[in-house]
DNA sequence: CACAAACTTGCACAGTGTGCAATGTTTACT
DNA sequence: AGTAAACATTGCACACTGTGCAAGTTTGTG
C-alpha cells in the first residue's frame, strides 16, 4: 500500500471523526462544512475533495461487496438464506466495525433525516451488488425476485447490525446469524 | 374542499408540470429553481414554499397510506400476501395514475441519481406505514419482521408501477395482483 | 363590508459545492 | 540522485440553494 494511499484513508477517516465531534458537540443541522474543516485540520476546499457534502463525512467511505471474493456465492449448492447470510457477513470482517464508534454515529444519524436518507443510499448500493450476484445464481428470468430479495436482505443486515450495537456481549459474527434468523422469519409469515 | 386548498393542489401540480417540462427540456442537472419558478409563472420565494427542492417538485406530493381506511387489514384473517398486495393497490386507485405524465417522470428519474435518492425516500415512508400497520396485526414481538417485510412489499409495489407504466395494455388493477405473484415467487425462493 | 387567516413576494443573507490555477509532495523511472 | 508525471492542498470567485422576515394581496366568514 502507497504512502499516499495510506495518507488518504488517514485523512478520510480523521475528517470523519472530526465530523462526528462537531456534530456531538453543536448538532448535525448548526454544523458547517467549515467547522468541520477546522476542526480537521485542513481547509474547506479540501474537504469537498474527499466528501461531497457533510452527511457523506459523518458515514464515512462506504464498504462494499467484493465481487472477485463472492464468486463461490453464484455457484453455491447451500441453502440461499445462510449463503446470503454469510456474504453479507463477510462484508463486516473486512472493516470490523468499532461498537463505540458506531454507537456515536448511530446517535447523530438518528436526529438527522438527511443522514438517514443517505444511509439509505447506501443499504440500497449494496442491496444493488447483491442483487446482481443473485441474478446469476437464480437465472435472468429473476431479476425482479432477485432484487426484492436482495433488499430484505440488507435491510435484515441493517436490522442485525443494529441489535449488535445495542448488545454489549455479542460477536460480530452472530450478525450473520441473525440475518439468517430473521429471513426465516418472514419466509414464515409469508406462509 | 376549499377554494383554498383547491387552488394549493393546483398550484403544486402546475408547478410539478413546470419541473418536468423544463427538466425534459434541459436536463434536470443544468435545471434551477428559478427556471421552474418562472415557468410556473411564480416566485422563486413561493417555488420554496410548495417544495423544498427541485428534487421533490419532479416526484411531486406524496400519495399516503390512510390509515383511518385500512382499520380492516390489522384484524383480517385473509391471505397476509393478498391483504398487503389488496392494500398497497388501494393507494394508488385513491390517485389514479396517468401513464403519460408518470413516463416522463420516470425518464427524468432514471436519469437523475438525486431523484432516485428522494424516491427512495418516499418509497421509504409508505414502508414505515406498512410496517405500522403489520405491527399491530403480527404482534409487536414481531416488530422488526413487520419493518422487513413492509420493506419488501413496498419494493414490490415499485418493481409492479414500473411494469404496469411500460404495458400500454395493463389495468391499475393488475399492480395489486402483480405485487401478490411476486410477494409469493419470493417466498418460493427462500424455501 | 370588515377582519382574520392564509398566500405571495422581494430582499438579505448564510451556507453549499465546483471550476480553475498556483503551489507543493509523492511516485516511478532512469 | 535527478527528474518528470501524477496527485494533493489551497485560495478565490462564483452560481445556486434554502430560510427568515416584513410588507402587500387574496380569500373565507360573520
Amino acid at each position: 500500500m502507497n504512502l499516499r494511499e495510506r495518507r488518504r484513508r488517514q485523512t478520510a477517516r480523521d475528517i470523519q471523526t472530526a465530523a462526528v465531534t462537531v456534530a456531538l458537540r453543536n448538532g448535525f443541522d448548526q454544523m458547517t462544512t467549515e467547522a468541520i474543516a477546522h476542526e480537521a485540520g485542513i481547509s474547506t476546499r479540501t474537504f469537498f475533495n474527499y466528501y461531497n457534502n457533510k452527511q457523506a463525512a459523518i458515514l464515512g467511505a462506504a464498504v462494499r461487496i467484493d465481487v472477485e471474493a463472492a464468486g463461490w456465492f453464484t455457484c453455491s449448492d447451500g441453502a440461499l438464506i445462510d449463503d446470503i447470510a454469510k456474504l453479507l457477513g463477510q462484508r463486516l470482517q473486512d472493516d470490523p466495525l468499532e461498537r463505540a464508534v458506531l454507537r456515536k454515529i448511530m446517535a447523530v444519524v438518528d436526529a438527522n433525516p438527511s443522514l438517514q436518507d443517505l444511509f439509505r443510499k447506501k443499504v440500497h448500493e449494496t442491496s444493488l451488488s447483491l442483487a446482481t450476484l443473485l441474478e446469476v445464481r437464480l437465472g435472468g428470468e429473476r431479476a425482479i425476485e432477485s432484487r426484492l430479495l436482495a433488499e430484505l436482505a440488507t435491510h435484515a443486515l441493517t436490522e442485525a447490525v443494529v441489535i449488535w450495537a445495542a448488545d454489549e456481549d455479542s460477536a460480530l459474527d452472530e450478525i450473520s446469524v441473525l440475518v439468517a434468523t430473521k429471513l426465516r422469519s418472514v419466509r414464515e409469515i409469508l406462509s
